[in-house]
DNA sequence: GCTTACAGGCTTGTATACAAGATTGTCGCC
DNA sequence: GGCGACAATCTTGTATACAAGCCTGTAAGC
């Protein structure tokens, strides 16, 4: 593949992985191609497989969006992952002992993230370490299947999650990573269906299915006192106008 | 997406999982715009999309072409397919009885076509009873997954499978359903991985990672007689001139 | 006779031009 | 004042033009 596309792409899925990007912001194409100092032709083709992979789509003559999964695409999400996860660990017939030593490397940087209240990179390392347990099996094909399958539910987290429980993830992942030191890759199983059955049931899959949800919240109390609020526009705005896309979607304030 | 890009995309897509075009096959740009009647632009969509499912790949200013996996990729789709689809039948609370029907149908359609030596529809069918399984579920995200990775295991059989055991497959599939009945899903999974471990078994991944394999078994029996026996092309007409594709890829004469 | 350099043709890579549709702001009308 | 039509603008959709690299066939040199 062309090094720049596939740079494209990968700056676009990591950035949504890492929870820069929210779901519903538009991804024009001129914008980016500015951005990436090439031309449109570039942007299309890392957007058009980025769509084959699940993450953005395309709204005819409109332009490019990050992908809202409704709730039962989320639904499906969770389902395939935990079908992929626990069938991983069963197929598992022993950890190597690098892997261990990775994955509880893995953990105890969650356990950090964690402590320092740093909401950036914990979000980020929370998906990440369903991407190295793939890793685990050193099947390539599998970790690709995983990493984009994360990038939607990451995507679902930021939609649906009214909290996030951090520190319960991780203590999950704890266990996870214990049951595979102990050789007991069922039970690890087990826990895996069980952690994003947990994750999953976290999730307020009622919430905002559309952009204007946010708006009914404030419709109701009564509100609509003499200003509207100014509506604080929800997406929309991939990049100010320079390149620095430091903030890190805290939504929740 | 675009309609037209979409049935460029699936008419490939469909034919590789039918077996109609081989591994290494080249599909050039040009050739596929004037078969389907648009321009250049638009065969280029298809085709990276197809590069992103993993199914065509593109050599710099060469060509396109069909994937021909290694022996390792060979492994780690068959390995895939291991994962997920016991993963899947374990996650299987209950199977609803129209799935059941289907695939009781779908099996028996495997042994008319066995029965009547139909080579070119038996291998689809084949491939098809995993689709349809994933259908069980009713997950699309999964079912798409599984059909990508299918059309990868099929081009690794026409590739590697000396002899395509068709019999076997469709009774280890009749085996699964009947197991699938009784409800013991358990069962069910453990059969499906002999079953997927049996195919992987009666490959021969040491034969023809290259083109060049049919050459050295001229080469070493001492031959090279007179003339050197045409080396009939092993790919390389993706379509003769004309669309008549009609010629089901039979290889092993 | 064999090897090497070169030229021509063919194929993709990339950008650009233009067409078609969507959105939004404005003006006129009721 | 409110509503609807219209025009300006912006965005993607598609085709085409040209650049750049690979492959093959040919001819010259050894």
């Amino acid at each position: 593949m062309n090094p720049a596309t596939a740079n494209i792409e990968e700056a676009i899925l990591s950035a949504i992985l890492a929870g820069r990007i929210n779901p519903g912001t538009r991804l024009g194409e001129q914008k980016l191609a500015d951005l990436f100092g090439v031309s449109r032709t570039r942007v299309r083709e890392a957007m058009m497989r980025l769509e084959t992979r699940g993450v953005v789509q395309v709204s005819a003559r409109r332009g490019w969006y990050v992908v809202e999964p409704s709730a039962e695409e989320a639904r499906e999400a969770f389902q395939t992952r935990r079908v992929i996860e626990t069938g991983l660990l069963h197929s598992l017939r022993e950890v190597p002992p690098d892997v261990l030593k990775s994955l509880k490397e893995h953990v105890a940087m969650e356990r950090d993230a964690i402590g320092a209240g740093d909401v950036h990179s914990r979000a980020c390392l929370l998906g990440d370490f369903h991407i190295h347990l793939a890793d685990a099996l050193g099947n390539r094909m599998l970790t690709e299947i995983i990493r984009d399958l994360t990038a939607r539910t990451t995507l679902i987290s930021m939609l649906y999650q009214p909290t996030e429980k951090a520190e319960e993830s991780s203590h999950d992942h704890e266990d996870i990573v214990a049951a595979m030191e102990a050789g007991d890759l069922a039970h690890a199983a087990r826990l895996m269906d069980e952690h994003i059955g947990k994750v999953e049931a976290g999730l307020d899959l009622t919430a905002k299915p559309d952009p204007l949800a946010g708006l009914r919240a404030l419709l109701s109390p009564a509100a609509f006192a003499g200003n509207a609020p100014s509506v604080p526009h929800t997406h929309d705005h991939p990049h100010d106008h320079s390149h620095s896309h430091g903030h890190p979607a805290t939504k929740e304030d």
